[in-house]
DNA sequence: CGAATAGTTCGACGCTTATCGTACTACGAT
DNA sequence: ATCGTAGTACGATAAGCGTCGAACTATTCG
């Protein structure tokens, strides 16, 4: 059977603002979080191609996930995150469309 | 006479995204950032009111000058900096008001 | 000129963080 | 139960960052 249980983070009225922005300003977790905006499903931390390993992959994850950023959930062996979309945008609206728009 | 020179910057298009966010990340200069949003005339370094040293609160400025968050210019002995609103709405649209609409 | 004011720069200190490898846990398949 | 896969936790290391005080630059005023 498939279980299916999600990972401790903060509710949406406990994301601050300066933890969140300090969680974007690192290369490569910002590059997990334009990757996520473009797969609403989420991902596999595995099936992130970055050049780290990957405990240093999934300690980007955990950054991110504790500031709200982004949801684990697991589903099997797997964890699946994706984009906390509608907390971040009902906090800080216009803050992740700006971020995305821009260029590589 | 009253000089009025323009300290070193970076032009719109040297603008990068992980330096924004990670010059805002930081609770003191998210905190200044704060406050010159609300004056658009810009301030001294030394009227901004903060639990930091001269010489602490130099080094946020210059960071966030330095990323493209702000603009300084001299008049006299004095440095007023600004928030470089259109070009960050320009580059990023929403991210400057989804940061300000952050709960203080 | 000299003194006062505004701000920066420099070196040092301690804390945080990004990274890695290894060991560990959880689940699924055989 | 055993093995393989997916991912996390831990300890170590090196680099980065925020902070301060002291020394320095630049400008204005007397």
């Amino acid at each position: 059977m498939s279980t299916s249980k999600a990972l401790p983070q903060p509710e949406r009225e406990e994301i601050r603002i300066e933890t969140v922005l300090q969680a974007l300003g690192e290369p490569v977790r910002l590059q997990i979080v334009r990757l996520l905006a473009e797969l609403p499903d989420g991902i596999a931390c595995g099936e992130i191609d970055l050049p780290v390993t990957a405990s240093t992959r999934a300690h980007h994850l955990r950054i991110l996930r504790e500031a709200g950023v982004l949801s684990t959930h697991t589903e099997g062996t797997k964890r699946i995150s994706s984009l906390r979309r509608d907390d971040l945008d009902c906090l800080y609206p216009g803050l992740l469309s700006g971020v995305l728009a821009a260029p590589r």
